[in-house]
DNA sequence: ACCTTTAAGACCAGTTTAGTCTTTTTATAA
DNA sequence: TTATAAAAAGACTAAACTGGTCTTAAAGGT
């Protein structure tokens, strides 16, 4: 239960290897996933994903590649990964005969509430400059 | 990301289900499924689980059924959807070349450690008999 | 014997995961 | 202005997982 899928690990990767580069220093996509060992185009897609975000920023075009669209340790650990898998959502509605919304006495909803704030707030607290440190 | 899928959803309705019966009696897993809305095939592979786990009891033909194997009050809720979804691990290696076991600088390993233990803490507080509960 | 009930396992459609491949767009350089 | 370099976008795919169903077997009761 609650794994994060290898789009996870690789964004991680990803990202904190673009934080590990000197300042001002543009990365190729090729360079990044050989270092990283995640397979380039794969690895295309979820920094697509952050330029959408402006996590990272990229160019095109000789000279061109991605480069931190914000310092490092200002993007947290919860931004890179719900970025490419999504809102960390543990709670779908359980027990009673309807959904949770339409009768209000599902006893189970509040617990996974809790569990959600505090997933969230761990990885809120972990930012890449931290994970980039050596 | 870290959803519970259905089979937990209704691991946890099934098993609330019997823990709201009187003591002593015995449940039809037609009966539980139609009460919960749960598909019955479905249900009985969930509860199949938890009989080898000793979570619940069963017993065969005229008169058999299912009954809680334990008190509810010492079920408790990470026991139910470990029982289906398998151990809570959010936690796969991340970061540099190898697996984290192998080079052991893996920066990120810690905090999905930390989310794990949050989260299993969390489900270990709570048992069935507080979600059986009116 | 016959009926009732769970147990076990094969099976299956749909979705998600973890990618690949091709084409297009944008930017630089000769 | 043409070639080249790079990311963007989107179609495509194999394998695994989800959410079940169906059939047969086993065990217990009458």
């Amino acid at each position: 239960m609650m794994e994060l899928t290898r789009k996870g690990e690789y964004a991680i990767r990803g990202i904190v290897y673009l934080a590990q580069q000197p300042a001002g220093k543009v990365s190729l996509i090729s360079e990044i996933a050989q270092a990283t060992e995640v397979p380039q185009t794969f690895l295309a897609k979820i920094f697509q994903s952050f330029a959408k975000l402006g996590l990272i920023n990229s160019s095109r075009g000789t000279g061109g590649g991605f480069i931190l669209g914000r310092p490092a340790s200002s993007i947290t650990l919860r931004q890179v990964v719900e970025a490419v898998e999504g809102p960390i959502m543990p709670n779908r509605c359980l027990l009673g005969t309807g959904s949770c919304e339409r009768d209000g006495h599902c006893r189970v909803h509040p617990v996974w509430k809790t569990v959600q704030s505090h997933v969230v707030g761990i990885l809120d607290g972990v930012t890449i400059e931290e994970l980039a440190s050596k």
